[in-house]
DNA sequence: GAAAAAACTTTCCGCGCGTAAAAAATTGTT
DNA sequence: AACAATTTTTTACGCGCGGAAAGTTTTTTC
């Protein structure tokens, strides 16, 4: 920096302040730094940077479950949010592992990052854990609820996706069945389920949850091992199902195709299924998925806008709030 | 790090030397600092770490595209490998841009990486860019390959996979026509339709390639789109389809779905659909989609002991190897 | 055109650690 | 017990930069 200041003709703290902000030095002062960067392209040291600065300009972006094409897509469009903002994001998954999942905010901890975006496991997480680390670093949570934490919540109503999706199921023919994990690690699951419930009663039908065996994160193959059970021992009451996502839906459409159930809308068909999320590869189902689709875009670019608008306050402004987004139905052809 | 080593009782070189190596210092001082980690939790400062080491003990990961579950996985073993030999990796995704690629390469470089494990884009690549940045930094390139980059390449036999697949075929069956994209972003792609013809010429058939047209990585669309267009116009000689990757099979599963063509290998069948990858949601299309399945395993172990073994040597070992890993014929009822 | 404000330069310290060199202490060997 | 080999301690410097303080130059203001 001291030799990239000279031949730029001026001064080492200068060329420093220009590398924090651009705008604090003078126009003519700046076009000459920018001219000796086109010549030179000197660079900070990102290490030196670091151990000076308080604030990083890193981001964490943590998620629970890379190989899940949803979170895939979230943490994609967060990341082109945090660079846009002039932050360096730093992407994390705990791969369905608590121990990781810890292990990942320990190492965070150390980087210092001005910020973290947090989806956490959810049932599974080590709360007292997180807690500690919400209070330590600027944290934004989403898609996954945890009482009391982080700055601000973002995620999706879940609620109301239940209601939309079984008010337009009963609208269009017989009420649906629930079909689900027994144990689902996600909170949502639940709330989702509560959903079904409460729209379900407020229709004036009785409810049928179907749960299924399973843990971890191979939702697909949990809702074709438990389609096959539930198909077999005809647990489904009515030609309806809707499922707690898109992943356990597009099991049970592969348990559907192995049974020779014909799934769809049209009378020809034996059933109809539904699902949540509208994930990646819900629209290249046979049949295409009628889901209710998440709002990624808000959820994202909400989430990352929560993070900076606390990271800029000069007050720690823990707002506890909860911001949830609704869900669109997306009407294709298997329900 | 001063106040650590007066409470462990060992002197500060010490101390920095045990985080080292453990094994550097005797048995009975590294007790000592052991037992007052337990105590105290201290850590040292990464970004002193590193503005001192030559070795970062951090490890690039960059994949052209994470919300590929292709990418995503292999992504995920890569970094437990990484984790297990004790290092921090960093995983990167390019989200399909040149210029991204680009940009993440120049941050990386200015990390000090251990090493990198680089997915390049493909055909897009900036290929004097990634050359420069290999011979920079140690790199290991895998899955799509460039000539005479990188310490290593390692990836599958794409030729190997169509002359598996196509044999399969037309054993079982008639010979396929093979279905890709006009202009693939990935060179994986021309091995693959060099194969398909070899094998095609090989056993006596006259090879036929339907082309469709498309840009980018959202290749389930890809394939639907053109594969409403080419069931439309006929252009699929016979009833079997070898698709370049499972990708496009899906997108072409679900255009025979929209345009009522049954895929199978049953009499019934209009249609037989055969991809290439063994994507993890292969398994659940309907009808499950056959297949040749990459080694995810043996590629991301792989890449990683390539890298660690050029990494660890005193003298910069360009190999210049290109290791290819054989496909698996995944049977199942597409075709 | 003089005074005030803003931007810049000079000088210095410190961040937390790696590492080299020499001296001291601890082990191992005969 | 005496000596050699190994390990640890002491001391010191440097990594590349952020940032504070005081002085100097440039720009703005009326």
């Amino acid at each position: 920096m001291e030799e990239f200041a000279s031949v730029s003709g001026v001064s080492r703290p200068t060329v420093s302040k220009y590398f924090n902000d651009p705008d604090s030095v003078r126009a003519s002062t700046r076009k000459r730094i920018e001219d000796a960067l086109e010549r030179y392209d000197y660079r900070p040291n990102i290490f030196a940077v670091n151990q000076n600065r308080k604030l990083t300009k890193t981001v964490g972006i943590v998620v629970p479950y890379l190989a899940d094409p949803f979170f895939a897509e979230i943490a994609r469009n967060i990341e082109q949010h945090c660079i846009d903002a002039g932050y360096r994001p730093t992407l994390f998954s705990s791969h369905g592992d608590p121990m990781l999942e810890l292990e990942i905010l320990d190492n965070l901890r150390s980087l210092k990052p001005s910020g973290v975006l947090l989806a956490p496991l959810g049932r599974n997480s080590d709360r007292r854990a997180i807690e500690a680390f919400c209070k330590a670093v600027p944290t934004v949570l989403f898609d996954s609820f945890l009482q009391d934490m982080g700055i601000t919540f973002i995620g999706s109503d879940s609620r109301q996706f239940s209601q939309l999706i079984v008010e337009y199921l009963c609208r269009t023919g017989s009420p649906p069945c629930f079909f689900e994990m027994k144990a689902p690690a996600n909170p949502n699951a639940n709330r989702r389920r509560q959903g079904y419930i409460e729209a379900m009663e407020g229709l004036g039908h009785t409810p049928v949850i179907v749960q299924v065996e399973g843990e971890g994160w191979a939702f697909e193959e949990i809702g074709r091992a438990g389609g096959i059970k539930a198909l077999a021992a005809e647990r489904f009451k009515t030609n309806t199902v809707l499922c707690s996502n898109d992943r356990l839906a597009i099991g049970l459409l592969t348990a559907c195709y192995e049974r020779g159930v014909r799934v769809g809308r049209h009378e020809s068909c034996d059933l109809r299924v539904a699902g949540q999320d509208d994930h990646p590869f819900s629209r290249f189902t046979c049949p295409p998925l009628t889901t209710v689709a998440q709002d990624y875009d808000a959820i994202s670019r909400r989430s990352v806008t929560a993070l900076f608008a606390a990271v800029g306050a000069d007050t720690q402004t823990v707002t506890n709030e909860r911001i949830l987004f609704e869900g669109r139905l997306v009407m294709r052809d298997s329900a």
